[in-house]
DNA sequence: TTATACATTAAAATCGATTTTTATATAAAA
DNA sequence: TTTTATATAAAAATCGATTTTAATGTATAA
């Protein structure tokens, strides 16, 4: 009833099918960003009946939500005893940098490789690295645009590597990101983490590319993860698995 | 109270505390057999009342199980318009072997490399090459043996590329090779596939590995991919996704 | 004390009914 | 005829209550 009230208000305007996402899908993106955001501490047990009242709503979509997070590693699910946020050991991170270089560069220069709408690829690059060196800019005056950073960010990386022809490969490296990502903001809140200015290094990896160069190409962009990585270190107590 | 009945009878024989797995987990596990069995055609709605009362159970388990079969890649959901089977074209299996390609170069190779425990996974692979080899041989005369057969398999090609020391590219092996596995089924159900003798080359691959010649096994390995890959191809039109 | 059995509490898992949305069929207008 | 609106049916998504299981506390026996 409410929500066809909603639809009618949305609909006079354009006759476009506007679908609305479900309730599951909805409180699934808003416990991804808490969890990425590293605003849930990792090992939390995270209990029904209060995720319920937190996000008004019942327990399927609760269940359902969390259960598709168990797929991006953030979540973790023992049968019969509930849900809590993974654990984020620093062995974990370095796993998760080892693979992502591993991955990508394999990633990287199928990319290259794959001739087929290069000139294209290497234009939407050059987009998203002006997009990004503009977002990075901004952040020093407005530190509150932290969050379109973030997505400038993630597109020019991911695009970076998608043209493998492989989406399993795509949703690898996502999920590589995503994990890096909640590593990032987990230190973030423990040390006062600064943010380093990365400008250069994108756009030594861009310009390597267009020269078409693998190798130095792919080089660039693994000493800029090792680069960042050096940043990451969650060696203080707190951090350690318990 | 009918589950603490049957705990009860199992209990009294030892005091072990035995964890029943819940209806979720069950129902999880019979679809997954079944969509990688290929029982489930590609591309099948995957409706929540045909399932509750085909496995005799309520709309959250039914749900929660085909959440989590998104992670594997065997079912695909669009929001508000449920699940289906994921559908099976013959690029996805391109795509696949590609990609096991990629991944288990690496894994075995980092597997290879990692002198820690190495002299007790070498053995651990006789042992499984063994009985790999007898169950392929009692797969002549009994071939409902298949199951146990599958899973000496898989545990024989895990746990090569087991020890990179990332259990991200763990996961990643596992996927692939379930996915893998269902195409296998699916053109076994289309075509009259004849099963190959795999016997020789595990073998091989087995020997290179306790030579510790890394580059070998890994040809021999990608080889073993390759060979298997050309009796799985499902250019019959039938295969041709929708 | 230490361990074991039992009762209590808390939380997970499940069920069945209701609500919301999508898909299909039918009728009216261009 | 084709399109557009409306009514009906089917299915997905959600809710709130119930059942089941695990965790905690308490009393009893070794």
């Amino acid at each position: 009833m409410k929500k066809n009230i909603k639809k009618n208000i949305n609909d006079v305007s354009q006759n476009i099918d506007i679908t609305y996402p479900s309730t599951t899908y909805k409180i699934y993106n808003k416990l991804k960003k808490s969890l990425i955001g590293g605003d849930l501490t990792p090992g939390t047990k995270l209990k029904i009946d209060g995720l319920k009242k937190k996000y008004q709503t019942g327990t399927n979509p609760i269940r359902e939500s969390l259960t598709l997070l168990i797929a991006d590693d953030l979540v973790t699910k023992i049968d019969q005893k509930g849900f809590k946020v993974s654990e984020a050991p620093q062995e974990k991170f370095n796993e998760i940098l080892k693979t992502r270089i591993w991955i990508e560069s394999i990633a990287l220069e199928e990319s290259m490789q794959n001739k087929k709408g290069i000139n294209e690829w290497e234009e939407e690059l050059i987009v998203l690295n002006h997009r990004l060196q503009k977002a990075e800019r901004s952040l020093i005056y407005e530190p509150e645009n932290l969050d379109s950073w973030e997505m400038v960010h993630k597109k020019f990386h991911l695009t970076l590597v998608s043209r493998s022809k492989s989406s399993f490969m795509n949703k690898f490296c996502e999920l590589l990101y995503d994990q890096n990502m909640r590593y990032r903001y987990l230190i973030k809140k423990k040390k006062s983490y600064i943010k380093r200015k990365v400008t250069v290094e994108h756009k030594g990896i861009l310009d390597a590319v267009l020269q078409r160069d693998i190798n130095k190409s792919k080089s660039l962009l693994v000493k800029h993860y090792i680069t960042t990585s050096s940043f990451i270190t969650l060696n203080s107590p707190s951090f350690i698995s318990k």
